[in-house]
DNA sequence: TAGATTGTTAATCGATTAACAATC
DNA sequence: TAGATTGTTAATCGATTAACAATC
């Protein structure tokens, strides 16, 4: 039930299942059970049982999960039955278009401060937020008790930006950065590099 | 050295090490080792060496591993040594980003169909392209070629989308949208969610 | 030669699956 | 009750790692 003994690629399906369960919520449904998650995800019912496990029993035999009851439970898990205020560095067209994103707030996640080293766009609003200088990255962040960011600078500045978000108490980061960031163990560290994903598929083609 | 005896996972190493071997050939290295691949990347050196042996000899005893040599060969290996044309579906803030990225080219893609279902945004052009209606998504698909495509579109539209593309022939599909897609088993889909990444950092936070 | 590193084998480790008693 | 589905165990499967002969 901790942290510690809970296999990582565990925890990394847990959004996806609860993501599952939000839809199936919206389209209605109330109850579901191990094997139509396994239908609607492509994840065996087994699979889905024995992560579930780790944490506790959440269903009942013969008739399967409450829905909002087993989203609740996975939210409070995965520690988004809060709002996560998350710094965003790097307002190009990425930074902007995430910015924009309107699906980050009912999924627990809230960006709350923009950076961008471009002396034009320091000052700029984005909706309620307006674009700071990196010059102003520690202190705004350890004032507001930041834990998260996103990089999404060009490749050549996302080490040096990862470096000061660490050094202002960061302790997770999405990187949109096309290269593997040197970080400290404790701190976590994610990937979005859409070009690996289409590199793999282009293996199985042709 | 097929494809169907080489596992997935794998295969979805090998655009990470693509992607050091160049950015090492871009410092100006010339040789590399699985060692010092191993702490760039974070994956042990005896893997990386597994996972090559599954489609050669690359390196030598003593030595290890011509960059440029063993770049070329992983481009080949995975079919990113031509231009894979792509369309892009949905040009909104995250598709319009997309559309502009000038990572993708030299990478073995380029965006050369986009489509929108907004009648004011068809007809408008993005550096070269036009924005096209869907409703000419099956016959331009079809007289391109085209294998991949990138769905930027809202939730709610991603299926029917993806039906569309699958029915023109596009084998691979990028989904941006947080839905888990039905698609026929022969074609390859991945997904990117930056939510996903979020929550699972989250669960070790606090 | 001495030192370094590969490719590969065998051992270990961990994740997935099948099966089923419990029970709603 | 009969049918369905959970949570869990044990078996299977697959991936990672350690170790080393080969050799540059």
């Amino acid at each position: 039930m901790g942290q510690g003994d809970v296999p990582d690629i565990v925890v990394g399906r847990l959004p996806i299942y609860l993501r599952a369960l939000k839809r199936l919520q919206a389209d209605g449904h109330e109850i579901t059970s191990s094997h139509e998650l396994s239908r609607r995800l492509g994840i065996s019912s087994a699979q889905i049982r024995k992560d579930l496990s780790h944490f506790g029993e959440f269903g009942k035999q013969g008739t399967g999960y409450h829905i909002s009851a087993l989203s609740n439970a996975l939210e409070g898990i995965l520690h988004v039955d809060r709002e996560w205020h998350v710094a965003l560095v790097g307002v190009g067209d990425l930074g902007r278009a995430l910015a924009h994103y309107g699906g980050f707030v009912d999924r627990g996640f809230r960006i709350s401060l923009l950076f961008d080293s471009d002396p034009a766009k320091i000052g700029q609003k984005i909706g309620d937020l307006t674009i700071r200088s990196l010059d102003d990255l520690a202190q705004s962040i350890t004032e507001n008790g930041i834990k998260m960011a996103m990089i999404a600078t060009p490749a050549g500045a996302a080490q040096e930006v990862a470096n000061h978000l660490v050094a202002a108490g960061v302790r997770s980061i999405l990187s949109y950065a096309p290269i593997v960031l040197s970080i400290p163990d404790e701190v976590h560290v994610q990937y979005i590099d859409p070009v690996i994903h289409l590199q793999k598929m282009a293996f199985y083609l042709d």
